[in-house]
DNA sequence: AATGAATGAGTCTTCATTCAT
DNA sequence: CATGAATGAAGACTCATTCAT
């Protein structure tokens, strides 16, 4: 029995290992520059182990892919609960829920991967992209929108294209944080709180019901 | 003078042919993933003149990036120059220019190749990174900002930090077209100002003092 | 003893299907190109149990040519022992025997493997050619030569080197069967029925005592 | 011109030796055990130069195919030409004309190669048997059957089948050379002679007119 | 400058073989 | 005995780079 949950402990184990020497890898060296001894070694398995887990190298990207969508997917699920549908004091909670966005979904290294491999690969395989786009953004901005829906009818709000103001939000929550997308570093607390509140302030110039 | 005339012309025409080609090329296919056999092939010259032109694959990288950059600060610059400084209708206006931005600098081929490969190899070289921040959004951003103060000056728009609002009207503006940008495809006259103009309206109805 | 006779069992068959896939295996990829886990999975054992019974991937192919020259020696002697010593009918009855050498030795499954494994390999391991004629061939054109003889004692055929009227007949009971002995396929009664009259009756128009 | 000529005798030279080279490795040690790298070296040329000409491992053999099959269709439509259509002495005459095939289409060189990888895989890859049986035996048969059935009308021979006596010609002449035929060694003169002539008296006894 | 070949390193992939469970 | 992993050696194929013509 105990052979039996460690050798399954172990061949999860290992499978997790793989995963995440391989997104580690493909990511900083893209899919050609990606050496699979290199993600073996990093996985601490032998080349064998790969080949018998994941067929080839383009399978194995894949399979890297999957993972992360799935794990992204649910962290933006996770994130959009955090929605503030009764806020108390509407910037304040915006804000802290943008900054969860950012921390979690777009400035997370799982977040930061599957960016870099999606947009670079999605030229050689589109459907890629479509995975991506289809269980990743399109569900999150849906979300989002009846978020800011909900606030609209609540009386919060003033909008008319709550799938716009979606997009827009998104777009300018980030919009202080480029230089950190890019090069996949993570931002300390501060510098997402401040980033969040400006993007929230603005939003909210836009959106506040006037007089 | 004629000879001389057409080998320079040639020789000129060559330059830029393998510019063409090495960018699509390296934009495709990334840095390790690009064949100079593929390259020389493409951009109709022989693999030697491309050593003996760009000595060779790193160096005939960086003069693509050092190309692309050069081309699109001085499409930006242009941009820049069409901002609305004395508006007759704000909103028509700064629509015409975040068109005219977004069709220039985001989603022309020489904006996609150039993101692409400074997304995919600023790892491996961060100081493309560096001269491309510096030189080409760094100075866009400026530009924006004093475009954006001299509004603000003028009594057209409410504006604290225009360096903040300036990332934030380029993040705006942008918003619609992330497919577009993601893909390289570019966008029909319709969706890109269908794009601008949504993200103006929301620009303005921050930014534009209130009664 | 039920147990032991089932693990005897068991243990002669997993041993014949390990020679039955290994024959094949062999026989379709030829020595270099045989993947011994194929061979396990073909054979329904596992990958230890080659390596326990047999040692190595040369050793088991030896086993198999071994298993198959045995086997064909004594098919090839019981097929030898149907020679019409006393015909009613000669060519009836050397029609009916040629048919049985072509059916079982010549158009035979394990003909064809044995002979495919001898031709590609004798090259690499010339004692197996060795082995092969002496156990195989040369029986069989003895015993054959020597019913010959005994025709020809008894005024059936008149015949000066029952040697070489014993490879002639062989070559000749084969020469319309080229094809299926190439590719290994079984050709139906009908064709070997055929095949064999016509040599026999081209072996008897040259060696039938005339006048 | 001359650098010219003198490429394109290298050119060809190179062809030539690579086809030599690779018809000895693939003849030596079947598709699969086939190394490039020593195909290159025995050709004196460089490995890159194989994939420069022939593509990969599988054009090379079929190249190698296709050129024996060529070779050895012209060596046996030159050999036929030899055929006794007005013999002088009947015995003597076919002797020689057997001895020819034997001697260079049955015991060559680049026979004992073609029939090797043919035969070798033919399994897998099923056309290139229908390639050499089409271009190669098929046509050798039906010359031999023209030329027999010369003889028949000339009065020497009392055939019915044409076909099947070509056949069985053939099948005879190489009955005393399986040794040879298998192992790929060229019989002296001699041997061919006698392995030739005993053939030709058993179908000379067949076949001659009685009476 | 173009072409074809050579060199040498590197990478993916397969496989025989062994070991631990 | 089966399973799965590890090891190490090939071997096919690619590619950057250089050289000669």
């Amino acid at each position: 029995m105990k052979a039996y949950a460690s050798a399954l402990r172990s061949h999860e184990a290992k499978r997790l290992s793989i995963i995440e020497a391989a997104s580690a890898v493909f990511g900083r060296e893209g899919f050609s520059g990606a050496n699979l001894d290199v993600i073996a070694q990093e996985a601490g398995v032998s080349r064998q182990t790969l080949y018998n887990r994941h067929g080839d190298k383009e399978k194995l990207f894949v399979a890297v892919v999957g993972e992360l969508t799935t794990r992204m997917a649910a962290i933006c699920v996770e994130a959009m609960t955090t929605f503030p549908d009764e806020p108390s004091h509407l910037e304040d909670d915006l804000t802290a829920f943008a900054l969860r966005v950012n921390r979690d979904c777009i400035c997370s290294r799982d977040g930061y991967l599957l960016r870099r491999l999606v947009q670079g690969e999605s030229a050689r395989y589109p459907h890629l992209f479509t995975g991506w786009e289809e269980q990743g953004a399109a569900k999150a901005w849906d979300a989002l929108a009846t978020g800011l829906e909900g606030l609209a009818r609540a009386g919060w709000l003033d909008i008319e294209d709550a799938h716009l103001a979606a997009r827009q939000f998104l777009a300018l929550i980030r919009s202080d944080l480029q230089v950190y997308i890019l090069l996949g570093e993570t931002p300390d607390d501060e510098t997402l709180e401040k980033a969040s509140r400006s993007a929230v302030r603005t939003f909210l110039r836009a959106f506040v019901p006037r007089g």
